[in-house]
DNA sequence: ATAAATAAAGAGTTCAAACTCTTTTTCTCC
DNA sequence: GGAGAAAAAGAGTTTGAACTCTTTATTTAT
């Protein structure tokens, strides 16, 4: 349903969201290690996060990664669009053509509503939000 | 969500299901160009669902697919297992190598009702009720 | 028996996502 | 201003799903 890309995106971002306050600058390294990421593959992502304003980077020592006004406000549903572009919000289930309510495939009702579930959800819950339960102990990043 | 391959099976067994009853038999190249599925794939995956004894098939001139006594009452689920093994059930949405009620990552609950719901309406769903619903006009398998 | 039709099987190709490696640019500290 | 640290950028590799092509096996009709 998703690509690894947005889990990665979305991790990263909150860990950033955690660590990367108050001056304080994350690392690629840093970001990769801890959060078991390869490190090139989520340097692409990361570049990317930047260019869309969802964090922002200092090159050179003591440089990295760090949160910006936007960051702790952004909606899941913002990292998707940037990772995996909105072709999630009319693809259907059995990969049929044209398929919609008025001429359903099937399994259009049953799959559009789990879909659309999840996509409020993304949509209602921001990078905070993750933050805060990373924070309080009820949800993991790793592992 | 669920491979290409999934969507193939399912539209082609209901297919098979629905004109091929009473001794019919639906040759690889009807089915293929009634469901517009290129044919040489959609042979290797209707070999599986002859193997899993989901429809039957004969050689030869006048060869083809039919139905037999499994196909109409076949859960969807069993389709999906056959061409997408079983990982979905297990697997987290931020691709976290251990995500579990006790131990979750932050979109775990969202994604958990999101995906166990989908199983569910696959675990109820035959294949003669979308069979039904193609024959009443209210579902299409193609276009 | 032979020929034709058809599923079955095997091997190969394509394509995009995921991942790696190398080089370049930018910045800081000395 | 030179050295080193770090992000940015570009190019290449790997992997698996999706798809194609060719050959083989089986059956029917004549």
């Amino acid at each position: 349903m998703f690509s690894k890309t947005f889990g990665y995106a979305l991790r990263a971002v909150t860990f950033v969201a955690i660590h990367g306050r108050d001056g304080k600058k994350i690392s690629l390294l840093d970001l990769s290690q801890n959060l078991e990421i390869p490190h090139h593959f989520l340097g692409k992502i990361m570049q990317d996060m930047v260019r869309h304003g969802i964090v922002d980077s200092t090159k050179g020592p003591n440089g990295g990664f760090f949160a910006n006004d936007q960051t702790a406000k952004t909606p899941l549903l913002e990292l998707l669009t940037i990772t995996d572009g909105n072709l999630i919000f009319s693809q259907c289930a059995l990969n049929i053509k044209r398929c919609n309510a008025q001429h359903p495939c099937p399994l259009h009702n049953d799959f559009a509503a789990c879909r659309d579930g999840m996509l409020k959800v993304l949509a209602v819950k921001t990078v905070e939000m993750m933050a805060a339960e990373v924070d309080a102990g009820t949800a993991y990043l790793v592992r």
